[in-house]
DNA sequence: CTTACTGATGCAAATGTGTTGCAAAATGAA
DNA sequence: TTCATTTTGCAACACATTTGCATCAGTAAG
């Protein structure tokens, strides 16, 4: 797992330091999109790491596609690893109520990609987000 | 002017104080999606008010439905005001040169948002953001 | 008119998230 | 080893937004 996490840090062109390697796994091993501070506790139970070298190792991931950094709804950015690059259909569901959110692949996403990619504009990156309750919170209420 | 916008904060139940008024208007003369400061600088200009309430009003606005609050792809919320609810095709397109944002409505963007209301989820609002380089931009690189 | 209540606003201070500058540590090449 | 480059930690900063609290405006009851 160490290994494969390198060897992507290296052919995207960064050191794969061990904080780096950290960081990648932790969003490697998330179902779900995480906030930066998320990922800072995350690593710094285990390992002894600063808040700031979280972000600045985000930041250097999303600039060279590794991960993608995504607008949460609410006032901070997510990060999320896929494993199968863009364009795929994926999007965002943002549930009002908990505040969780959830990872969505699907055809119907993929349909709505093309048709935005189709505009006449010069498109580097589409991100969707649904705000809604999601189904934990429909049976709870 | 004055008296369409007030009536409609009272459909809405909110009372038509001046202070609503004038951000509402604001927004509605807008043909862009603005941030908080801009709103709140915009109607400082003529007349004295609070940043701290701009705030406030803009939260009953976004909770009540009046406006949208929209990611911006950068730190800030950004405030929007359509004159058809959605769904209606509506989405952004954030400039990631300038950082300018504009509006986009289209017969693509309605598609998609159709297929996004057809998946299985409880969805309340959608937030299409499109990141890339405006047609300013493109010109003048 | 006065009192009491409610909602709206202003002001100062706090929070949360992310950034910057700089020095120390780690890494790698000569 | 020595030197240069990269990475990290730390402290301080910046900005957007929020909170607590006092005050003000409008309105209904006495």
């Amino acid at each position: 797992m160490l290994d494969t996490t390198s060897r992507m840090l290296e052919e995207n062109g960064l050191n794969p330091t061990l904080n780096r390697i950290w960081v990648l796994e932790v969003l490697q091993n998330s179902s779900q999109p995480l906030s930066a501070k998320e990922v800072f506790e995350t690593v710094n139970t285990k390992h002894r790491l600063n808040r700031v070298t979280v972000y600045r190792i985000l930041d250097l991931l999303a600039d060279t596609g590794l991960v993608s950094r995504i607008s949460s709804g609410e006032r901070s950015y997510l990060y999320c690893f896929h494993q199968t690059p863009a364009p795929c259909g994926h999007c965002h569901f943002h549930c009002l109520r908990c505040g969780e959110v959830l990872c969505i692949e699907n055809e119907a996403i993929y349909q709505s990609e093309q048709a935005l990619r189709s505009l006449p504009l010069k498109i580097q990156g589409i991100d969707i987000r649904l705000d809604g309750i999601c189904p934990d919170c429909q049976t709870k209420a």
